[in-house]
DNA sequence: TGTACATCAGTGAACGCGCGTTCACTGATGTAC
DNA sequence: TGTACATCAGTGAACGCGCGTTCACTGATGTAC
C-alpha cells in the first residue's frame, strides 16, 4: 500500500447525475457538504476529506467543487460549521424540557455525549482534532471559529450553573463559568476516549454519565437539591 | 500548497552523520525511534511522522530505515510502544512515594495530565487518535496492544481504589474497576481537550484537576476520608 | 413566436508534490586463515 | 603479521500512487430582443 489513505474503491462507478438546470447550482454545494460529513464518518481523520474522494461520491469531476469553495481548507471549514450548528441544535433541543437547571445541565450532558458517540467523525474533527484554523491574517473574518462556538455552547451551561447557584442548588463555590470548563472537559473525556479507543471494554455509556451525575451531584450540589437529581440514591449512604 | 503535509524544511541540509560501525547498525533503530517522537511532538498527528521526514532528520536515505522496521507501520506502533511505556513509568514514579491510596489516585491523575501537557505529541498519538492497529491476523502477536497497555494501567488505579475501599475511605458503590475508568474517562478529558483546542481561554491546569478532585471527594468519600485528601475546605461548606 | 447570445454547470488533461516501497549497488570493516 | 572475503551500513534511482490546484474548454439553457 503506497499511502495511508482509505482505500476509496475506485472500481465503483459515481451515481449516475443529472447536470444541475440553470439557477441550481448552489445544490451542488450542499452535496459537497453532505459528501464531506460523510467521509468524516466512514473515516476516522478530517485528512481523507480530500476534493477528489468528494467530488467522486456526489458524482462529479474535481475542479467542479472550485466552483462553490476556494479551497480545500474552506470546504472543511465549512463542514464543520454545519456539522457544529447541528450539535448545538441537538443539545439545545435536548435540554428544551427541562423544567430547573440541574436537570438542564444534566440534559446537555447526556445529549453532548449522544451526539459525539452517534456522530464520531464529526465529533472527532471539531472536537479532537487541531482545528483547521485558517488564522490566516483577515481571512478569519468570515471563516468558522470553533473557539467561539464552544465559548458561545459554554454560556448556555454556565447560565445553568449560575441559576442553579441563585436557587441554592449548587454550592457558589468559584465562578461558574469555570465550573462549567470543568464539566465540559469530563463530558468531552468520557465521550472522547471512547471514539479514540473503540476497541476498549467500555462499560454502557448511559450508566458511566448517570455515575458520574451521581459523584459530581453529592459533591457540587446542597443537600436540597440532591434527591431532585440523583436517579437512585443508596439508602444506606444517605440515612446512615 | 499541493499537500496538507507538514512544510519539512527541505532546505534545510541533514546534520553531518558518519556511518556506524560495524556491529553498531542498531544504534539507527533508536535514532529513528527519536526522529519519529520528535515528529509527533512538532506536528499534531501520527500522519506527519513519514519514513523521508525521519530519514532527513537522522541524515539517512530512506531505504536504511527498512533495515530496521519491515515498514512504516511498524515503525509507529514501535515509537508508540517507547513513549507508553515512558507515560507508564512517569505516572507509577509519580505515585510511587503515596502512603495511602487517595493520595495514590490523585498522584497519578495528576501526573497524567502533566505528561500529557508535556508531550502533546505523543498523548495525541496514543490516546486521542484511533489506533495503529495492524490487526493483520497473527501480526499482532508481538506488536504493541494499547487496549492491553491500557488495562493494565487502569489495574493500578484499581488497586489503589479497592485499597481505599477497603480502608473505609470511599463509599463502595459498585465496581471499582468501573469507577477507575470513569476517573480515567474524565482526566483524559481534561488533558485532551486542551491539546486539541490550545486556543481557548483554558484556566489553569493544576487548579482545574484540583478542582475536580475537590468535587470528587466530597461526592466519593466517606465524611472521614475528606479532610485527607482535600486541601482547602470551604469552612462554611463544612461547619455549617 | 423565433433567434442570438450571455451565462452557467461541469469537463478533461495536466502540473508538481510527497509519499511508501523496491531494487541493485557500493564501499568500509571486522574476521578467519 | 598480512591478506582475502563475508558481512554489514548505507546509497541512488526509480516505481506508481493520490493529492490540491490550474487551465482552457464544452455544451446546455434561460433570457433579451
Amino acid at each position: 500500500m503506497p499511502t495511508t489513505a482509505a482505500p476509496l474503491d475506485t472500481d465503483v462507478k459515481p451515481a449516475a447525475r443529472v447536470r444541475l438546470r440553470r439557477g441550481e447550482g448552489d445544490r451542488l454545494r450542499e452535496e459537497v457538504l453532505d459528501a464531506a460529513e460523510t467521509l468524516m464518518v466512514d473515516s476516522s481523520s478530517a485528512d481523507a476529506v480530500s476534493i477528489r474522494a468528494i467530488s467522486q461520491i456526489v458524482g462529479v469531476t474535481a475542479p467542479s467543487i472550485y466552483r462553490h469553495f476556494a479551497d480545500r481548507n474552506a470546504l472543511v471549514l465549512a463542514a464543520c460549521e454545519r456539522a457544529y450548528s447541528r450539535f448545538d441544535q441537538y443539545i439545545d433541543k435536548a435540554a428544551a424540557d427541562a423544567t430547573d437547571p440541574l436537570h438542564d445541565i444534566k440534559s446537555r450532558a447526556l445529549a453532548y455525549v449522544r451526539w459525539a458517540l452517534d456522530n464520531p467523525g464529526q465529533y472527532r474533527v471539531l472536537f479532537m482534532l487541531p482545528g483547521t484554523h485558517s488564522h490566516d491574517e483577515e481571512t478569519a473574518n468570515d471563516s468558522f471559529d470553533p473557539v467561539k462556538s464552544h465559548i458561545q455552547g459554554l454560556q448556555q451551561l454556565d447560565r445553568a450553573l449560575a441559576g442553579a447557584v441563585a436557587q441554592g442548588l449548587i454550592h457558589p463555590s468559584g465562578p461558574t463559568m469555570e465550573l462549567a470548563t470543568l464539566l465540559w472537559s469530563m463530558v468531552h473525556g468520557i465521550a472522547s476516549i471512547r471514539i479514540a479507543q473503540p476497541d476498549f471494554p467500555w462499560p454502557d455509556v448511559e450508566k458511566t454519565v448517570g455515575d458520574m451525575f451521581q459523584i459530581l451531584a453529592i459533591g457540587m450540589c446542597t443537600e436540597a437539591a440532591r434527591e431532585r437529581l440523583v436517579a437512585k440514591p443508596t439508602k444506606s449512604r444517605r440515612k446512615k
